[in-house]
DNA sequence: GTAATTCGTGTTACCGGTAACAGCTTTTAA
DNA sequence: TTAAAAGCTGTTACCGGTAACACGAATTAC
């Protein structure tokens, strides 16, 4: 590995010089720089990470944190750490996975944490390192997250624009603000169109929503659509219609959120808002590497805009 | 944070002395090793992975290959990653993700690969550091994975014992290790017991498994067991024969091969195979770490037997 | 014209570990 | 009994970077 030193000699400079040109490039004449430049390039230098780190007292470890249970959770996870890998990957950082599996153990520079519940919120405010949350909190911690709200009622709207004429909110029927965010966005387009609204809550599987359609076929009207707040319930409501052989989507539309694989494998495929997981792992990345950078310095909160991508699960009539 | 001089102060020792008894602790006398500990203990010390990582010309980092298509893949990734994650922070290892989406920069100590194709066989031993491949190849390369062939064994010897009279095989349309190893598998039991064999092949996707269902149905026989390559070509199966209303797990059953995810949101849940992923990315990684330690030195390959998960897809007669 | 700044670069010390070697004791061998 | 070997522990130098300071040259101030 061609080091600091190797460089150094090669330009004719000093070491320091050359970790100048890299750190404070303001602070080297033009020339030196050019010829530097040069040396770097001609011997491949790559920064040795560890190095920097010691000096630097950091880790150049993110820990990323876990707290739902992975085995029941959305798959969407890989597009996540995807997105979060690559920004960090910029500043050479690495990633290490918290989860119940394993213990957490030695040092970082910060902390990224996704699946938070409002009983984490004592142990997590007892962590010393910067923290960004993944997913919508209302304590002030920084988080990046869809903008959940904007989410359902781009869905609401569009099922109103396609004519359904009754359009139901099923819930997952949990206490967070997420949850909360998606069903105010269904309410607002609702009122906005002097609509009269319904909400229905599950928790999160499939086989309820599904439950709830075989035991209410009777009294369910055609021309419906359901806005749904997660891919897994449109999934469930989708099953349920189909077994009554209901004509999807001319007489029952359906609207899922997510957009990460099980929209895929519906049949038809469902239309659903789709969040941009990937990117959202990148802002997460940037958010915390900027706290970190400006010693801990709140950031904020980041909501990216979703969008409606469409299947065959409503209507697709260009009005 | 404490260091070394910490401990070695506290504990009346040169500093030497406490990486001694952290690294090779037979060399130092029993009575000092303990008043080591003691003071380790007091002080909560914890070692400075980069400043280990400087003195052994190390990164303490593991690239992670993933060669295959993110969008389209199975979501057991998270599950491997959190088996690779736990393993590699027992010896403070962190990771870095590679993917299509990210330009692979930094050095590392060794990589894990998972998707490769033969295509990728060359590039992949230009590698300047040790290689660990998740998944079945021929090359001699160092590799974990389910033990494939004894996968679809057990699915066949089910299928058979549950009285189905013909068992077909639903395979995946790709000249990869993996699916010759299933074949054989399902081939060898099928030969053991004298029954006629047929295979279908089809890429993995769900709609294709289903569309074959759709337009050969006329032609189906009753009793038939579906022993398929993926949880996705069963899903698909499953859904095309739920279009005919044909009765699952009576008159036709169903055997997946993965066990994440899809299998549970499959109606009825589906009977499968099951991988274990997790511990499989434990083993990818001990062998990884094993590897380095031993200067690169061939691993061999480690085949973990997978467990049938009863599902409702098939019958379940205690016999 | 000389002192005070500013600018640009090199020197030194240090981050927290580890290998190699030095040096003192104790044990073993003859 | 004494030299050689073995067993422990400490000292030194180094891994590859960076901050702080030192220092000569060029610029500015008056």
């Amino acid at each position: 590995m061609t080091t600091l030193t190797d460089v150094a000699k090669r330009a004719n400079v000093s070491k320091m010089t050359v970790s100048r040109v890299i750190n404070h490039p303001e602070q080297v004449r033009d020339e030196l720089k050019q010829s530097v430049f040069a040396a770097m390039r001609e011997l491949n230098y790559r920064p040795n990470v560890a190095a920097k780190a010691l000096v630097n007292n950091r880790t150049q470890i993110i820990k990323l944190f876990i707290l739902e249970d992975m085995d029941t959770t959305e798959p969407y996870y890989m597009n996540l750490l995807a997105g979060i890998s690559k920004e960090l990957g910029k500043e050479q950082y690495s990633l290490q996975l918290v989860t119940e599996h394993n213990f957490d153990i030695g040092g970082c520079d910060g902390y990224i944490v996704t699946g938070m519940r409002h009983t984490d919120f004592e142990w997590l405010q007892r962590l010393e390192r910067p923290v960004v949350l993944f997913g919508e909190n209302r304590l002030e911690l920084d988080y990046c997250d869809t903008n959940n709200t904007l989410g359902t009622q781009m869905a609401t709207e569009y099922a109103i624009k396609q004519g359904y004429d009754q359009i139901e909110f099923i819930g997952i029927n949990v206490k967070e603000p997420f949850e909360y965010s998606r069903e105010a966005g269904y309410l607002m387009s609702m009122q906005n169109h002097q609509l009269p609204t319904m909400i229905h809550r599950f928790s999160n599987h499939s086989h309820l929503a599904m439950e709830y359609i075989e035991s209410h076929w009777a009294t369910l009207k055609t021309n419906t659509c359901y806005v749904c707040a997660s891919d897994r319930l449109a999934f469930g409501i989708e099953k349920g219609l189909t077994i009554f052989n209901a004509r999807i989507p001319q007489d029952f539309g359906i609207i899922g959120f997510d957009g990460v694989f099980l929209n895929q494998v519906a049949t038809p495929k469902l239309t659903t808002v789709q969040q941009p997981i990937f990117e959202l792992g990148v802002q997460c990345a940037r958010m915390l590497l900027t706290k970190i950078d400006k010693d801990g310095q709140s950031q904020g909160i980041e909501q990216l805009t979703p969008t409606l991508s469409i299947g065959g699960s409503t209507r697709n009539d260009q009005l």
